[in-house]
DNA sequence: ATCGTTCTTGTAATCGTTTACAAGCCAGAC
DNA sequence: GTCTGGCTTGTAAACGATTACAAGAACGAT
């Protein structure tokens, strides 16, 4: 049966479709209009059309999440702090996910026409001129979880991998290994970039050599596997840093194919500090990009923008902090 | 700066509005129009309103899939098969979070107006008289991903976990372990009122008497480590079952901290065969319960009721099969 | 030259809400 | 008794698209 409409209703209830309006929204009426009102609604099991709704009013009380890939566990910590802060506000929040290609997230961007969300969060994998590009022409706002150019004048908040490398690399040192290997994403990635950049200067600030550095094809744990084959042949590095946990648990199961413990052999820290960390074994030391953090920031720093678009972009950057677990020392 | 609607691109164009709809959607137009408002629609950077086209046109082309815990990832292979079939129809698909709480998903279904989306596929981990209630008084189509009674007269895609708790068992019993645990989730919910009747089934028809069961609390890692705490102390399976892969995983880290080895002390087996089946140490054997399968069904069914809402309710069941890996001898 | 047919385009109604405005009603003050 | 002011309620115009219908143009056939 089809839905009733708020012209049923008023008839049923022998009002005007205003006062059934007024009632639903909690202006004034008198008692017995409120009751009247409520008892049609009742009977005839209306619920408003929030299309109708929304083209009038001009929201939609719908907030997105956009992820590269589900399968990551940084993104349900990330997805889990958001969906806290925006329903607190009386938004739902969708999660939709773009792959890893540039091009669908400009798709994303661009057809996130006003009408499916007020707002996007939006963590992106690679950024370029027509990302930025899209998200200045969008007319919802946009905040990037991660890393764009200031010159982009958007909200953005991001994590520092930088330090958060030099905090693994302590710690390695700390402990007495000093042959370090890094297995990383995609360079071509933001934060595989980053991550590069990072390690490179904290072994500088060091004074050491890399033990190998290698890029794998993407950030999951096919990937991280495929990059401990490829390289634990040849290489007796006493310690290797991962650009995620999924890397890392990929780079752990090969180095027990290959006969190497962790952490008495080869000690393994991962990034992200996601549920995965705690889960696999032995339990990885993780550096935490502080994933939840920047997950409810930004979606208070969306909420804010959406209240007062002319306040002018903030960047806040999250500082990372070491879980120790037992693939250390 | 805000966005054009319709009218000003007709005028920008110098046609009417019925004209640059036309164009837009595809309809015949001479060359010369089509031109002019291309044209227009580019220079103004015209996007169509969603809201407003959808409540014309009665549809919104998005589809909501609501799952229990993002965190589990059998839901992660599921989404991944929902998401493909429901793209390649035309559709856009967002995620939303229910929680195990029944009056969540009692809310989530009853708030599913139409206009928020044109279907719902939802997973629900407990199942009551009023969530059947809201699902049939639900005014878009909506397939249950689990097991609800034929009285429901629903579109259903169920796993038949008792034939794979059986497959579990006889997997043990070939490999020696007969002296078999069983970690459960919650009996209060479906599933996990299926695997407790599923596992006694399975032992009767052996004539096996368990070697224990307990209920943990949850279906998370946390749970099945505290199950495990509370259990290893005392008994002295040499398998167990768990009823899914994060409790599997729980269950795991407590038997290396008390010195068991897996599978030499204790075999274990866990359900679902998600990504983490695969990324656990040592691999974890898992029963398939068919979520990929599962959720492109489901998908199917969903779009084939959109199509033709009058079909009778089809009740389809999704065979496990058993992923062997390292957990087990 | 006139008529009918076909094709293109514009006008206006519609989807289901919200809300500005107007109108009606009642009470209280003069 | 009339008038003012405050409430309540109804009428109707939006919001931005789609689309039924009508009107006009072009063109060939008689």
């Amino acid at each position: 049966m089809s839905r009733p409409t708020i012209a049923e209703v008023a008839r049923a209830a022998g009002v005007s479709v205003a006062s059934v309006s007024r009632v639903l929204n909690g202006l004034p009426a008198t008692e017995e209009m409120v009751v009247r009102v409520q008892r049609a609604v009742q009977e005839l099991g209306y619920v408003p059309d929030s299309r109708a709704r929304s083209l009038k009013v001009g929201r939609t009380f719908q907030l997105t999440l956009a992820v590269a890939d589900v399968g990551n566990p940084v993104y349900v910590t990330m997805m889990r702090a958001v969906e806290e802060v925006v329903s607190a506000a009386g938004y739902r929040l969708v999660v939709t996910t773009t792959g890893s290609d540039v091009v669908d997230e400009v798709a994303l961007v661009r057809g996130m026409a006003r009408g499916y969300a007020d707002g996007l969060v939006i963590s992106p994998l690679r950024v370029d001129d027509d990302l930025i590009k899209s998200i200045r022409e969008c007319d919802v706002p946009v905040v990037v979880a991660g890393n764009v150019p200031a010159s982009a004048g958007v909200d953005t908040v991001r994590a520092n991998s930088p330090k958060g490398m030099a905090l693994a690399v302590e710690h390695l040192l700390t402990k007495g290994r000093d042959r370090i290997a890094f297995v990383n994403g995609p360079v071509d990635t933001v934060p595989g970039a980053a991550r590069a950049k990072g390690f490179a200067d904290a072994l500088k600030q060091y004074k050491l050599e890399a033990a190998g550095a290698i890029e794998a094809d993407d950030f999951t744990f096919a990937a991280g596997r495929a990059a401990g084959q490829e390289f634990f042949k040849t290489n007796r590095p006493n310690a290797v840093i991962c650009a995620n946990d999924l890397l890392a648990v990929g780079v752990m199961h090969e180095l027990a194919a290959y006969g190497l413990a962790v952490p008495a052999d080869v000690a393994v820290i991962g990034m992200d500090d996601s549920e995965l960390a705690e889960q696999s074994f032995p339990p990885l030391t993780s550096v935490n990009l502080g994933s939840a953090e920047r997950g409810r920031r930004a979606a208070e720093l969306l909420l804010a923008r959406i209240d007062d678009d002319s306040r002018k972009p903030k960047r806040i950057v999250v500082q990372p902090t070491l879980s120790v677990r037992r693939s250390t020392p």
